[in-house]
DNA sequence: CACGATTTGTTCGTATGTATT
DNA sequence: AAATACATACGAACAAATCGT
């Protein structure tokens, strides 16, 4: 009777004893481990299987290869924490959203500026598909990117929104600064997805790597929709909180 | 001079070629597309080239890939849409977690009990490491399993929690029926992170799929721990919604 | 139900390209 | 510049799952 909790593929079994060795702390984070050729002629399979094995490690974020250099355990990177908490200084009680108090100065970085007739967009903002004006960020915290960001913002309500934008600055505070509207939160989305080819060049990371994806619809003071934005972090870097700080909120 | 827009590898190449032929309509969601074999010949590359071409295309969740069968064209699969609202019968205004509204009804099947001396939950829950029992839970949407969950509880002041254990009901229920608690969040994380072999097998998707992960911990009415929870929800499957009815809430 | 044909999954061997040291 | 190590690519064979006859 065989061992069902042994896998049947080499490529499995050379992956399960790479991780019991990096989790056992035979090897410790930031070490190299030996070249594929000599794990290879280790557990007398071909290079390519230790290729697979490692393959998976490193899509789970256990390893990572470097051409030329080797192949790494990986550092745990520490988590940009990004709260929403309820705030002390808003008497209603309801939810505020502190963008990025537990990151440090977030540089957001204009990328282009194009018109982009969204279908989606245009029926989530209300407003005319041809109007809509396309906004390319990326976040930055600390000199690291963590972030790409797309907005879509009618272009004949905020025009110029985007000229002479400052690296210092964010898209809530131009709006109040250039057209005097503050934008409020109509809801926000969480999503998790891969890494398309281009996006994981954007972010630096490997095509399949897990994003989180935030978009929502921003509002004015008057109910009156502003922008869609659509955030996508990467996984590996960046966890959102939400905070209930003032009053119990119920699970169920 | 060579066009820096074409990438050098084959493989890359020929996953735009398929990825351009499904993206304009060439091959509908559900179709399937040519056999391995048949598109080494056509693109004159190694059936090897082609596997990690389409391997990447399977990453990003634009195939699927079946054994003995073939290649498909992936079917674009609805997201459960979880909402978050403020809730109307809450007078105070606080953002009230109202799970699965959207979704239809909602299985919570136990898995199992065992003790788990987790530091971490520990540690969040202000309780002896050696009085921590871990619940693994199964959350199922119409017949579809969306997510699993484990959840760390005080087996001294929660004896026999998961006795008894219905599929209809939901953690929240059980702490109000049996015990007379009832659970509000302290706060709650999301993540994205790439699947492991395990939950990879539990949730029946590829190692490296994104996974959307939430965890928080819960607290009774006089703000004292009841649990720490961790949701591991399948990316293509699931989304959450934070809605902000009430009142403004200033994005910034 | 059996069986063969088809198709993807795994593994070997080998060679060459490219980035790093 | 040379050696090293991962990345890409080719060819071949067998395993495992699926499907139609």
């Amino acid at each position: 009777m065989p061992d069902s909790r042994e896998p049947a593929y080499r490529y499995r079994q050379v992956a399960e004893a790479l991780r019991d060795r990096i989790q056992g702390g035979e090897w410790v984070p930031g070490e190299r481990i030996p070249t594929e050729a000599a794990l290879a002629a280790e557990f007398d399979v071909n290079r390519l299987t230790v290729r697979q094995a490692i393959t998976q490690l490193r899509i789970i974020g256990l390893v990572d290869t470097r051409q030329g250099s080797g192949t790494y355990v990986a550092n745990p990177v520490p988590l940009l924490e990004v709260s929403m908490a309820s705030d002390d200084d808003v008497d209603h009680g309801s939810l505020r959203a502190t963008a990025h108090p537990a990151v440090g100065h977030v540089h957001e970085r204009l990328l282009s500026v194009t018109p982009d007739a969204d279908a989606q967009a245009a029926a989530l903002l209300s407003v005319p598909a041809s109007r809509l004006f396309r906004i390319a960020t990326l976040l930055e915290s600390d000199e690291t990117l963590y972030a790409v960001c797309d907005y879509w913002i009618d272009g004949d309500r905020f025009p110029g929104i985007a000229d002479g934008w400052d690296d210092g600055e964010t898209m809530g505070m131009r709006l109040q600064s250039e057209f005097d509207v503050t934008a409020y939160y109509s809801w926000r989305r969480f999503r998790a997805d891969a890494a398309d080819p281009a996006i994981a060049s954007q972010l630096g990371v490997t095509v399949g790597a897990p994003l989180l994806i935030r978009d929502g619809v921003s509002h004015d003071e008057h109910g009156s929709p502003v922008y869609y934005v659509v955030r996508r972090m990467r996984g590996d870097r960046v966890a959102y909180t939400v905070n209930y700080l003032d009053r119990p909120t119920r699970d169920r």
